[in-house]
DNA sequence: GTCTATATTGTGATAGAC
DNA sequence: GTCTATCACAATATAGAC
């Protein structure tokens, strides 16, 4: 009779090489997009065999989902989480402009390849949704309206220029995300030794300017 | 005998074809990403035979170079000529803030499809780059310096706070591509019928917001 | 120039040994 | 769980008639 107390019966697949195999997938994903992604290229990563990655993830499909919704949890959750918060707006914007700076100035291939996932495959959104919950649409109009009440209140005192909620997250995700998604070009623009200046920079000065674009 | 006199010899080819197949090559590649798109597809919206691409444009990538040179051309010289004028840089900004939101709300997605390209092909920057001609490299410099000389004196004046050229065009850029490459999902969010509405209050109030961002 | 038919390769997926 | 070998088909590309 075998010993089972020391080795679970109906165990998990090994996650070690799972997990593996998931790295290796973001990062050819990513890079090469999901319809350029080759499953030899991830396989080759992972350092296994092309057979392991159906194994484990059954076909390419699935495995991009997995990958797209890590991916889409590692930008939209925070954004939302802090946006909730009961801070002042000054301090709310302060830490997403830091967060996503930080984020993905260690992932920066991040946001071209979620652009270009929603952009290029119309389920993406729809699975998106379904990913955050059933709560997740109450959750953000709760945000934009709660924003947009307080952009009226201080629109009333005469500090704020009139602008919608709507606008104003649009203006914080272009200042912070773009730059990310253009930095090939940027990049080339920059040059390579000045892109993290450029980055502390940004970081510095981006809070104040959004805040200052919507004063009188 | 044949009349040859209304049918040129060494005719070059069918100019009416070959805008058909570009213009559906657009069509597909903008909407499904250059891997994902396929000959087959392009063949079908073009109302043609596939073999007839292959007459055309030879192969599959030298069609997705054309439609990308298109499509960086409708982009980057407007926005370079813009920069270069012998304005004050408030009309040069409005102007760009006109013209962008303007000319992508035609072509929604050139922006998500050029990002895309830039990302995930190491190709399309040089290539991008030989297009301008020789010249493109020391005319962007020339403005970003122009631009730089501008914005220090002004904030010698007092006028503005200090920025960096870069960081200005990354600004004025971010705020005027990003919400079309985040279409899908700022759409899904905002709703269909207020997208022309949010369009028209961006393309109202940027510019001042650009400007006022930098206010002291 | 435009078509049909076909060659040729690339690529996701599976079978089956270990 | 992991591998090798292979299948099946999708997709680019070409040949050749008209």
């Amino acid at each position: 009779m075998t010993d089972t107390s020391s080795v679970p019966l109906n165990r998990s697949p090994d996650v070690d090489t799972e997990r593996r195999i998931l790295d290796a997938a973001r990062q050819v994903f990513t890079t090469r997009g999901t319809a350029g992604a080759r499953m030899q290229e991830i396989a080759a990563v992972a350092g296994v065999n092309q057979a392991l990655l159906h194994y484990y993830f059954r076909s390419k499909d699935a495995l991009a989902l997995a990958v797209f919704r890590e991916a889409a949890g590692k930008l939209f959750p925070v954004l939302l989480r802090i946006f909730s918060m009961e801070i002042p707006l000054e301090e709310r914007v302060t830490r997403v402009v830091h967060h996503y700076i930080d984020t993905l100035r260690e992932h920066p291939f991040l946001p071209g390849y979620v652009l270009a996932e929603i952009n290029f495959d119309r389920e993406r959104i729809p699975a998106l949704v379904r990913d955050m919950g059933g709560q997740h649409l109450d959750l953000v109009r709760g945000i934009i309206q709660r924003l947009d009440d307080e952009l009226s209140r201080r629109a009333d005192a005469g500090e704020f220029r009139r602008i919608t909620a709507e606008q104003f997250i649009a203006n914080v995700a272009s200042l912070c995300v773009f730059p990310f998604a253009a930095r090939p070009m940027l990049h080339h623009l920059i040059g390579l030794e000045d892109w993290d200046r450029f980055l502390e920079d940004r970081k510095r000065d981006l809070p104040a300017f959004i805040l200052n674009a919507v004063r009188p």
